[in-house]
RNA sequence: GGGCGUUUAGCUCAGUUGGUAGAGCGUCUCCCUUACAAGGAGAGGGUCGCGAGUUCGAGUCUCCCAACGCCCACCA
């Protein structure tokens, strides 16, 4: 257990020990449990589900994180905050990984057969179920593990049966053959969005069909001469004068001795190629027009598997023949039978699986489609009318383009792992009909093709909540969801069918913001990819550095633009050093602590730096408050870093160390620095929870803060309330003041160095102030003292003369003279005191140009033109002290 | 072909109502001062990609160009 005595606390913060312990102890107070039946407002994410046979990488890291943050802080905000954990059965990808392990085996699923391939997978799936989520645990997630959800469960299976039958009832999914993209690897179609095109080094064959019943030949272009059996017609431009004569006669297909005609049609560029085409219509989606519009019947020539197939159009020796293979074969029956007339190099974009990487077979078959356009409607109006905000805005104009021109979504998988599609053939007739349960299995047959993986997930908003049961209590309370994060990558595949479905079947958009953050890529900004070895394992950044520092480290790399992120494994350092400053910081505090009491703050006994310190807090407070709101949340962790390290650290806990020595101001500081640090904590929690809590558990509470954090017996920082502005505590004309504690230990510091004055060596100073800076001085005197190491202070009027071997700081309107005697090089002072004035002169100058222009006088706001006249004369007047204290010298 | 993003200190990047440029890392000096060397103190470092325009004033708004990156469409 961790160890509560502050005395043995270690100098060096232990992630590792410390986030164990912590998660645990949130988990076994169920901290995370959402309560449908609470009468707060709510607020719910549900995760993008991971695939169940994934490992955790950097870009779960940074979505965990960032949906961890808002999770955190709103349920810190009062609001009644669930966070849905899953997985997603990732139909293609886990049927891969399963066949691969019955490969290494020498089967294949066919040997096993379907029954039994689909109960290898579920052992498979079961198996690695938890694994993912359990690697999110490592990340601090705050999700809800009695809620998690699996998109094959029982119930994402009957939202999905209910869903497409309803789609199919209202005509909006049809079943036909089109041309579809098809993987020869997977052995199934894949829709659009999943096929991704490259450019590849190629060839382009022209080719010399001779006309049939006289001389001459038309020369066709084609990247694809292994699809020449395929050929039903040859297409020219109809008013491509080069072939208006041919048009309506025949050709011989080279290789084949079929007839085919020529015909006329407008998709035909004529400038490209010989401006001829070969229309393939089985094997090409452009071609599938053309001979649609021509009334043409396709022939197949490639099968399923990519290989040759043996029928009566291809010859008997490239029967079963890969269709590179064949391809090759091909190209030397043409030359040799002296119908190739010339081979060129050629590059072109060649679609490939998103899977598997396998070239793309556009393969005409039979599939189910969902009719999209007539869903689109509203998907597009409900970001247009900000029903569904993006962040960053730009995101909807691409999200709203691709909606604009949406085609039919392929959503039939010639694979076993994944949902059926619940329709069902009659044994006899041959008759189909869709239906959410198994009519007869002894008349009726179910369709053998399972459904798209982006089906499920699409609905997963709802499904997730108890839809199609909509008086569940998760989703009275929780549905529609408030944002969902995630990277652009998806916002196709994903977000556009959640939004789509989601209005379809509950008629709510099923979120209200899609925030979006970049990608995670290596230090040189490439894609982070297993193949190419670059990858970094957030699990071992966490065993190595802590997860409050990947997840600081992280957030602070967010841009409000959502630009990508790079990241090296050095970069993780920034956040481990931040938390290893809280733990110190936190362990002084602590220390310092003892013999606190258990009482607020005094008001009335504010000191001047205790005002200031907590100005700053209010004010950080208020902003952070801002910028989450606003998704800025890299910005959340920057403000935050400053504020605790080179506010609170370097300047209040310094200025502490003096007023704790102070009986009269003790024990008031102790609750100050208590406050702030619990205050800081807190905002800090959302970003770092292990550590906070971990600290805050430590921290003697007044009793209103533990029964404000309380859960059963426990209270925790996660529970606390969240820091908001506090009118109560905002003390400008202090804060303001404080400047001057800055700026002399500052100049004090500065003149140590430049005159390489040993620490051991305290100065004696003179101030010379002015009417109105001199009471600061007295106020702030004790300060000065001890941070900038100065053993009296004593103030003179300016008609003292100055003396002779003494250095000089002037801050504000006043004077700092500090006597060093032989310490002290004169002509170094006078560079010194040279650079500053150079400074001031070059500020002056610029801003005197302003003055002098009537245009800025006429046309600036009055306040900056008044701002900008006090700031040139409190310039002018600092800078005539200075050339004085120079002349002086010199 | 269409669209989007990026270009700011040696490196990685912040910088939203336009008002004299910031951080982290790195560099140079000094310091183990009883929270922290994963630390403290001080210092140096930028004509904000190029060109033009709007404006009293532009890193910030408009246009052009360049380089790099991404997305969509696609030519057989």
């Amino acid at each position: 257990m961790l160890t509560r005595n502050i005395q043995d606390l270690p100098t060096v913060y232990d992630a590792r020990e410390t986030e164990e312990n912590i998660y645990k102890f949130w988990e076994e107070n169920e901290m995370f449990k959402a309560d449908a039946k609470s009468q707060k407002p709510p607020y719910s994410i549900v995760i993008p589900p991971p695939n169940v046979t994934g490992v955790l990488h950097m870009g779960h890291a940074l979505d965990e994180t960032l949906q961890d943050i808002l999770v955190r802080y709103h349920r810190m905000s009062g609001y009644e905050t669930l966070w849905v954990p899953g997985t997603d059965h990732a139909g293609i990808a886990t049927q891969n990984v399963v066949e691969k392990k019955l490969r290494e085996k020498g089967i294949s699923r066919y040997d096993l057969g379907r029954e039994k391939f689909l109960e290898e997978t579920w052992d498979w799936a079961n198996a690695h179920k938890s694994r993912i989520l359990d690697q999110c645990k490592r990340l601090g997630a705050s999700f809800d593990r009695s809620r998690e959800r699996f998109t094959f469960d029982e119930g994402c299976s009957n939202a999905v049966k209910e869903v497409f039958v309803k789609l199919y009832e209202k005509g909006l999914i049809y079943k036909g053959k089109y041309i579809v993209n098809w993987c020869p690897r997977c052995r199934s179609a894949i829709s659009d969005v999943e096929t991704e095109y490259v450019t590849e080094h190629g060839h382009m064959w022209e080719i010399s069909y001779p006309l049939k019943n006289e001389s001459g030949a038309i020369i066709v272009a084609t990247t694809r001469p292994e699809t020449i059996f395929g050929d039903v017609a040859i297409a020219v431009h109809p008013q491509d004068h080069k072939y208006s004569e041919l048009i309506g006669k025949k050709v011989i297909v080279p290789l084949s001795g079929r007839e085919i005609p020529i015909i006329a049609d407008e998709y035909v560029d004529r400038n490209f190629g010989t401006g001829a085409v070969k229309i393939t219509p089985a094997h090409d989606p452009n071609d599938f027009e053309v001979g649609k519009r021509h009334g043409l019947k396709p022939i197949w020539v490639i099968d399923g598997e990519g290989k040759m197939k043996a029928c009566g159009e291809v010859p008997p020796e490239l029967h079963g023949l890969d269709r590179y293979e064949a391809r090759e074969k091909v190209v030397g029956m043409l030359s040799y039978e002296k119908f190739l007339l010339r081979t060129r190099e050629h590059e072109h974009n060649v679609g490939k699986c998103q899977r598997c990487g396998t070239t793309i077979e556009p393969l005409l078959s039979e599939q189910w489609f969902v009719k999209m356009k007539p869903l689109a409607e509203e998907a597009i109006a409900a970001v247009k009318d900000g029903r569904i905000k993006f962040i960053p805005e730009r995101w909807e104009k691409n999200y709203l383009g691709w909606m604009e021109n949406i085609r039919d979504w392929c959503i039939s998988r010639q694979l076993w792992w994944g949902h059926q599609i619940p329709a069902y053939h009659h044994k006899v007739t041959g008759e189909m009909i869709v239906a959410k349960e198994n009519p007869d299995p002894n008349v009726w047959e179910q369709e053998t093709d399972v459904l798209d993986t982006w089906f499920s997930s699409g609905l997963w908003p709802f499904s997730t909540m108890g839809w199609p049961n909509i008086d569940s209590d998760d989703f009275k309370k929780f549905y529609p969801t408030t944002t969902l994060v995630t990277g652009f990558d998806i916002i196709f595949f994903w977000v556009a069918r959640m939004i789509t479905m989601g209005l379809e079947f509950t008629q709510k958009a099923p979120f209200s913001t899609v925030y979006i953050h970049g990608l995670i890529r290596d230090e040189k900004g490439q894609k982070m990819s297993k193949s190419k070895g670059n990858t970094i394992d957030p699990v071992e950044i966490i065993d190595k550095y802590g997860c409050d520092a990947l997840r600081f480290t992280m957030t602070s790399l967010c841009t409000y633009g959502g630009q990508d992120i790079k990241i090296s494994d050095e970069r993780f350092e920034y956040g481990r050093n931040f938390a290893n400053k809280i733990w110190n910081a936190s362990r002084f505090v602590l220390m310092n602590l003892d013999d606190v009491d258990n009482s607020n703050i005094d008001l009335s006994k504010l000191t001047i730096a205790d005002k200031w310190i907590l100005d700053k807090l209010n004010s950080v407070a208020k902003e952070i408050n801002e910028d989450i709101k606003n998704y800025r949340i890299g910005e959340t962790a920057h403000v935050l870093y400053d504020f605790f390290w080179n506010y609170y650290c370097d300047w209040y806990v310094e200025i502490a160390k003096v007023q704790l020595k102070d009986e009269s101001l003790k024990l008031n500081t102790q609750r100050v620095l208590r406050y702030v640090l619990d205050m800081s904590l807190r905002l800090l929690h959302p970003i770092m929870p292990h550590i906070t809590e971990r600290v805050w558990q430590l921290i003697p509470h007044t009793e209103d803060t533990l029964v404000s954090a309380k859960k059963g017996n426990n209270s925790a920082i996660m529970l606390a309330p969240y820091p908001v502005y506090r009118e109560d505590l905002v003390f400008t004309k202090e804060a303001k003041e404080m400047e001057l504690v800055f700026e002399t230990i500052k100049s004090l510091r500065n003149v140590r160095q430049t005159f390489n004055i040993p620490m051991n060596l305290n100065f004696n100073i003179e101030i010379r102030a002015t009417e109105d800076e001199k009471p600061i001085f007295e106020a702030i005197e004790s300060y000065v003292k001890r941070m900038a190491k100065v053993d009296s202070v004593t103030y003179e009027d300016e008609s003292v003369p100055q003396p002779p071997k003494s250095a000089t700081a002037v801050v504000f309107g006043s004077k700092i003279i500090i006597p060093l005697e032989n310490l002290i090089d004169l002509d170094t002072e006078v560079q010194r005191q040279k650079k500053k004035v150079d400074k001031l002169i070059a500020e002056c100058k610029s801003l005197e140009a302003r003055i002098n222009n009537p245009k800025f006088m006429a046309n600036a706001p009055v306040e900056l033109v008044e701002q900008t006249k006090l700031r040139i004369a409190e310039i002018k007047d600092q800078e005539a002290r200075i050339m004085s204290l120079i002349s002086n010298l010199s």
